[in-house]
DNA sequence: CCGAATATACGACTGATTTCGTAAATGCCA
DNA sequence: TGGCATTTACGAAATCAGTCGTATATTCGG
């Protein structure tokens, strides 16, 4: 089979998941107020996003509690790269090294000298 | 000011600027047709997106001549960097390494050698 | 034991996106 | 010229993301 999940997480969702990856277990409370450290929002809004994401299986949650416990159902590098695929066909044209570029070149997000060499590091080995 | 122009195509618009980058000048029947072959959509639907684009002005339209000649108004770098700029924060934490890293191990879309040595080129030269 | 604080559930609302049907205008050609 | 094809315009429906108010349940301090 191809993919037994299609992931798909929204701009909001995505911020969630950014902060579950982290911290691996996490109550709606806990992600708020780091999500609001950010962002305006509301705790219910926070709540009802997780509660969505667990419908979509896209968390997973211990509800044992009065005080449920949230973790990504959806594993970290999986989810970047789906996205990074589509955006590459869709953005790039298919190019990885386009997207490669224009990432390098973003001012706002200079990388610093020892991820160059990782990078560096990296691309010698897929020279192979 | 923010910015002069925020420019936040949808997936939809992602599309039809990708066809219009590349071609330059196009009518929404020569866009459609090119869309159609990735794509289960209707005619009026691409009109309408490409209206719509229009009022937002991520594009320019000749409307002189009753069948409109489109192009994109908005540059693909630019927006290229900007859409990749708002990723490497949601999805990557801010660090563009960790982006390129994940691009470049991607299976589906293998960088050539000679692509390769065009990035470790770029990289050179960002370590000064 | 009571009230305040905290948690979840639920539903509703707004705005944006995507979709397409239908109408009107225009051009083509037999 | 009459009709068919093509094109644009317009508007409405369907969906989705994001927001929050309110109701209800639970816990805890005093």
């Amino acid at each position: 089979m191809t993919a037994p999940k299609m992931i798909k997480p929204t701009e909001s969702e995505l911020e969630i998941l950014q902060i579950l990856w982290t911290r691996g277990l996490a109550t709606v409370r806990e992600v708020h107020e780091e999500l609001a450290q950010i962002k305006d929002v509301g705790y219910t809004t926070t709540l009802k996003l997780m509660q969505i994401m667990h419908e979509k299986g896209i968390v997973k949650r211990d509800d044992s509690m009065r005080t449920h416990v949230y973790q990504a159902a959806v594993n970290k590098e999986k989810t970047q790269k789906h996205i990074l695929s589509k955006m590459i066909d869709s953005l790039f044209g298919g190019s990885p090294t386009q997207l490669v570029i224009q990432a390098l070149g973003d001012e706002s997000h200079k990388a610093s000298k020892e991820e160059i060499e990782k990078i560096q590091a990296l691309l010698d080995s897929l020279k192979k």
